[in-house]
RNA sequence: GGGCGUUUAGCUCAGUUGGUAGAGCGCUUCCCUUACAAGGAAGAUGUCGGGAGUUCGAGCCUCUCAACGCCCACCA
């Protein structure tokens, strides 16, 4: 990098400039590519594809920030790191958009053809794909591109087509006929968590379906009257006494007469409607069930378009209309024909296909399922056995719920985009050979129907290693993954299949720890969509504010609970004046390093104040390694902030002001200031890559690596413990305090000059004698003198009561001694509401017998400093009434 | 119907082994002090949703009630 005057940086942090100078510095000297041959220790993590047809939201940025804090995290703390990035081919999201654009065209896919639609998806994935990765690039993301997946790639096919091959020869997988959740808009069935339920007002109404015999009617109660066609027989409980000598008669579907028997089944709830229920197969999953049992054919009457079939049981004039006109007509129908006995508004769920929001159709189909229960065992016991753990816990009792109640997972869709089902069809005899390639293509005709979008994303984390060629570097060294990162909302959709897939054919848990972060919602709780127009653009808020700014702000909203974050646009200025806090500190600190030498710090002329900070330092770097180890990010963001802005800069720069003057002190503390802002760099990197990297760059040291992203990361060090003077300098803290509030308070202007009388008590002078200057430039002191503990007090003084000396401040003629008084009868009633409160408990025997004796000693000690401190107090004011 | 989460300063939220509450923003006062006004200094502000219990001691544990939110199941 250029050599650049550190005299003359600009005084405002410049994201922009910044970010992309560091990101291409990192690609050049390739400082995220993971070598599979290295001997360290692995750590490694895949990316949650983001769908090709994505584009950056603020779910990818917390999802992917959290992500790379991790691996930045690790690889400084020397392990071999490997971050998989890639993207998901979003099975039905992709042809939708294809789809769509073809429309405009005035075409569909249909007139196209399957081969020339598919080359036509390809070009548009391939086009799409590296915008969404360049845009996590803006985020910062460490990801080794050069590893880079596409869920849809020669790869993960050979992958997807190893798996269904094993999974069908062991009888996992099967070809059926059942009630699908059937997308008319999407013609296509959609597993069971694709379908998301909505409460819709409807109706109920009450249809009476005449005996055969004529002696009269049944009434049955249904939301769906158009299904009636597809009826195929009556039921009613079998303990149900109104409908007792009923069981076995026949009665005429309105409007067709077609005849269907009334049946006795103990689905039937007595309670509920009438007590008597159409049963269609053909068109709801509980019809379907009972229908099998009482052997009665399924009648289809409603299409894969959601349009009446045109057949003998559906009425001529509503043939080829859609569900909803065809609803109408059989209720105006119902009605003219005195059928229709009640209509009643009536609240009920809805199914809609996740992806397009359309009305779901159950329908009777053939498709192929997963066969779930064998498959979830291990995952289940994956968490018994603690092999994979949630973090935040309480995720475990959900996954479990679901896994134990696991359902058989419709994997076919009825779509082109996509892995193509490898199962093959004699074109004569349609015999069926399932296997990875087709026996005989001049033969055999292989099966139209592509796999869920989420059966390729379940390898994920193997099929980007190399599987099914468990020999490959990949693999070997980096499979099993550590952590997977990502958010609640797609825990069954694929965390639990990665689960089941990784235990299935590799034999161990894809990850051993799944870390789920809460979602972003804008400011008023709502979920971000582009519909309600309420999303926040990440790269927009970047080229506000920076990427780190985004990125510390993002994170310091992460609480270990795992809430979801609010966030609204002016949040991020949180990070952003951090960054530019980090920026002018470190300007400063550059500044003030002209001409420091290459040496460590001299540990034996070290003062009182770089003691401090540096056990601060220490204590911080070992807080920080403990928080990220376990997954409280949030909270080293906290610490991090805090360390930097009120204790480095607040306190120590301000010091080091004051020794850089000092020709004794100005070198070592020129180390100090250096090392201290080269560990906190580091400490604060995996948070806020570019701005750390681009200062670390700049500070002049001899350094053991080319970027501060490869150096290694703090950890805690015996030799910067410094207990005793932390302690110390807390006093110093509270001196300089109270006497700025005495100056502010009593209305001191900065121009009055005001000398102090320290009547220190033994134990605490050396420590004031040490920091005399420190007191005289922080709190604008003139003169300091030092008198015995009982010397008497000068009239007409302020005073502040510290530790157990009293800093006296003689301000003859200067001050309204009344406020001075009630200034102390102030801080008087703080200290003896505080001992009131403390003496109760240390008089009650009960707290003497129970609590810990170390709090009773600390109890009593606080105690003792109260009362003497309030006795000082007394003694003051009564000086000042003298 | 089952499960989970939330309720703490005006606002947004932290607060894991139970020891009398914190941050950011906002507010009040002072300050352009040679790193930073996206800044510095000094301050004010809370019966920690209601009720009961356990305990020497509860924001934190137990029970209960209330409000809001989410997930699962889904009776035609």
């Amino acid at each position: 990098m250029e050599t650049i005057d550190l005299q003359n940086l600009p005084t405002v942090y410049d994201p922009k400039a910044t970010e992309s100078e560091i990101y291409s510095y990192w690609e050049h000297i390739e400082a995220f590519k993971a070598n599979a041959n290295s001997s360290k220790q692995p750590f490694s993590i895949v990316i949650p594809p983001p769908n090709v047809t994505g584009v950056l939201h603020m779910g990818h940025a917390i999802d992917e920030t959290l992500q790379d804090i991790l691996v930045r995290y690790h690889r400084m703390s020397g392990f071999e790191t490997l971050w998989v990035p890639g993207t998901d081919h979003a099975g039905i999201a992709t042809q939708n958009v294809v789809e769509k654009q073809l429309r405009t065209e005035g075409t569909d896919r249909h007139q196209l053809g399957r081969d020339k639609f598919l080359e036509r998806t390809w070009d548009w994935a391939n086009k799409h794909k590296s915008h969404i990765l360049d845009q996590c690039k803006r985020l910062g993301a460490s990801f080794d591109r050069t590893r880079e997946r596409f869920t849809l790639d020669e790869g993960c096919s050979n992958a997807v087509k190893e798996v269904f091959v094993k999974l069908y020869e062991k009888d996992l997988i099967y070809k059926g006929a059942y009630i699908v959740n059937w997308c008319p808009r999407c013609q296509s069935a959609i597993s069971d968590i694709e379908t998301e339920y909505e409460t819709e007002q409807g109706h109920m109404w009450e249809i009476s379906y005449p005996l055969k015999d004529e002696s009269g009617a049944i009434l049955v109660a249904t939301t769906r009257p158009e299904t009636m066609f597809g009826d195929v027989a009556i039921a009613v409980h079998p303990d149900d006494y109104k409908y007792k000598d009923l069981i076995g008669k026949k009665v005429c579907i309105p409007l067709t007469g077609k005849e269907i028997p009334i049946i006795a089944d103990e689905y039937v709830d007595k309670s509920f409607g009438t007590g008597a229920v159409k049963i269609t197969p053909a068109h709801d999953p509980n019809d379907y069930e009972v229908g099998k049992r009482h052997n009665l054919s399924p009648v289809w009457v409603i299409d894969e378009e959601g349009k009446m079939i045109a057949c003998g049981d559906v009425p001529p004039n509503i043939h080829g209309k859609d569900r909803y006109e065809a609803r109408e007509w059989t209720i105006k129908n119902l009605e003219y024909n005195k059928h229709l006995l009640r209509v009643r508004d009536h609240e009920h769920n809805v199914g809609k296909c996740q992806r397009c929001g359309t009305t779901i159709e159950p329908l009777l189909s053939e498709q192929w399922f997963v066969r779930m229960k064998p498959l979830a065992q291990k995952a289940i016991q994956a968490i018994h056995t603690g092999e994979i753990k949630f973090i935040p816990e309480r995720w475990t009792k959900n996954y479990l719920g679901w896994m134990e109640n696991i359902r058989d997972w419709c994997i076919s869709r009825q779509l082109w985009w996509g892995h193509q089902i490898p199962a093959y069809y004699h074109n004569e005899t349609g015999e069926m050979v399932v296997a990875k390639e087709n026996p005989d293509p001049t033969k055999y005709t292989q099966d139209t129907n592509v796999l869920d979008t989420w059966f390729s994303s379940g390898l994920w984390p193997f099929s980007t290693m190399g599987w099914p060629n468990t020999d490959s570097a990949d693999f070997k060294k980096f499979y099993p993954t550590s952590v997977l990162v990502t958010g609640f909302d797609i825990i069954f959709f694929w965390v639990a299949r990665m689960i089941t897939m990784g235990y299935e054919f590799t034999g161990k848990a894809p990850f051993s720890t799944v870390y789920i972060h809460g979602l972003i919602r804008d400011e008023h709780g709502q979920k971000m969509s582009k519909s309600k127009g309420n999303t926040i653009d990440p790269v927009e808020v970047i080229d506000q504010y920076g990427c780190d700014a985004l990125r510390f702000t993002l994170i310091s909203l992460c609480t270990y609970g795992g809430q979801d974050i609010k966030v609204s646009n002016d949040k991020f200025e949180y990070g952003r004046n951090f960054a530019n806090k980090i920026w002018n500190a470190s300007r400063f600190v550059l500044m003030n390093l002209e001409g420091v030498d290459n040496q460590q710090i001299d540990m034996s002329k070290l003062t009182i104040a770089d003691k401090w900070i540096l056990n601060k330092l220490n204590e911080t770097a070992k807080e920080i390694n403990e928080n990220i180890k376990n997954y409280r990010i949030g909270e080293t963001a906290h610490i991090l902030y805090d360390f930097f802005w009120n204790a480095y800069c607040d306190w120590y720069v301000e010091i080091a002001k004051i020794q850089l003057r000092n020709e004794d002190e100005k070198a070592n503390t020129q180390r100090v200031l250096r090392y201290v802002l080269d560990m906190t760099l580091r400490l604060l990197h995996p948070l806020m890559p570019h701005i750390t990297e681009k200062i670390w760059q700049l500070i002049p040291m001899e350094k053991e690596e080319k970027a501060i992203m490869l150096s290694s990361f703090p950890v805690y060090d015996n030799k910067l413990a410094f207990e005793k003077e932390a302690v110390e300098m807390e006093l110093v803290f509270e001196t300089i305090k109270s006497l700025r509030n005495a100056r502010q308070s009593l209305n001191i202007p900065v121009s009055t000059v005001i000398n102090i009388d320290i009547h220190a008590s033994k134990e605490e002078k050396p420590i004031f004698e040490a920091v005399t200057s420190y007191l005289k430039r922080l709190a604008k002191v003139e003169d300091i003198k030092f008198s015995e503990p009982d010397s008497t007090v000068a009239k007409q003084s302020a005073s502040a009561v510290v530790g157990n000396s009293k800093i006296i401040i003689p301000l003859a003629g200067l001050i309204n001694l009344d406020e001075e008084i009630a200034r102390q009868n102030k801080k008087l009633e703080k200290l003896l509401n505080e001992k009131k409160s403390l003496d109760s408990r240390i008089n009650n025997p009960k707290f003497v017998s129970n609590a810990p004796q170390e709090l009773i000693e600390t109890t009593k000690a606080r105690i003792e400093e109260l009362s003497n401190q309030a006795a000082t107090i007394e003694e003051l004011i009564d000086n000042l009434r003298g």
